[in-house]
DNA sequence: TCATTAGTTCATTTTAGATTGAACTTAATG
DNA sequence: CATTAAGTTCAATCTAAAATGAACTAATGA
């Protein structure tokens, strides 16, 4: 594998560290981004990062139920073969809006227990508030991209060519 | 601090451990909303917390930061007081959107590089198009808050009874 | 000016989490 | 039924981040 790939897998990496992910998982779903084969094997995958066979297995996982990849087996081939997922990608970003509803249950725990009702806690009665609404928002925004992706994506390149493969 | 408070502030502890920031952080968040005073003096919060006084420091310096709490200083007093920011809640999340668009960029960078035009490139490209899109729909809900809370509060609570203290 | 107090800095220690690697399980094949 | 190959599991190791605590700086005021 050429080394702007390479590169690119250890950028991924570190991107997938900031979303909250492991670096290895990172690594995985790079290396299958830019694969030159449809899905790659357990083994491709393992000597293509050099990790070791438990790192991969745990991280297969990781990704497996994250919906990121998933597993594909080839009859008369007793070896795991995995690709990148085709799930609906908004049920990925809606999983992480359960973070938002916890705050804003976290905040409204903290106001039943704080005894003076002052400004500061008019103003976490807004943040609660505001995480609460915000997270339901943006669950509606994701139903749009469900229902209306085609033409979203249609309007945003609107005289695109037509791609002959 | 009773004990229930202590609970209350290690739970928000993990929470902001979730989302991202340090478990101290959290449980300075958590301390300064439960805390019966206005503001808490430095040496309250390292004391409550039972923590190094380079901690304390460390983790006020992020919050503050953040845009989560702000220091007040006192005339004739050369202590530091902090309490909870009144910040704007939704630059808060703003700021975290900037991720969304450095997944989109890492995932078009991928799509550079990646040989085969297939169907999961169609899917790479999607999921892209979606996190940028969704990145710019959030921001002009965050806006949609900004302008309108008043009107979304009232609507959530249509009944609440107006608080005299 | 000197003592005291408040907070910062940073080298060291601690802790949590990621990775390894060897032993193990499972399943296919001669 | 033994052998081999593919993955999994888990205890041990490694790494990176967080917390400590002692030395330091800055600022007040005696």
């Amino acid at each position: 594998m050429d080394k702007e790939k390479l590169t690119y897998i250890e950028e991924t990496g570190l991107v997938f560290e900031q979303l909250g992910m492991t670096r290895m998982a990172g690594r995985v779903f790079g290396f299958l981004a830019v694969s030159d084969k449809e899905e790659a094997s357990f083994d491709d995958i393992r000597e293509g990062l050099n990790a070791s066979k438990g790192s991969i297995s745990g991280t297969a996982k990781q990704l497996k139920n994250a919906g990121l990849i998933e597993p594909v087996s080839l009859p008369g081939d007793r070896k795991t073969y995995y690709r990148i997922s085709k799930m609906e990608v908004g049920n990925i970003l809606r999983a992480r809006l359960t973070l938002f509803k916890t705050f804003s249950d976290n905040l409204e725990k903290g106001l039943i227990l704080r005894e003076k009702n002052d400004e500061i806690a008019g103003w976490l009665r807004e943040v609660s508030a505001f995480y609460s609404w915000v997270g339901d928002k943006i669950s509606d925004v994701i139903s749009t991209w469900e229902t209306e992706k085609k033409n979203i994506i249609k309007e945003k390149n609107p005289h695109e060519k037509i791609r002959h493969t």
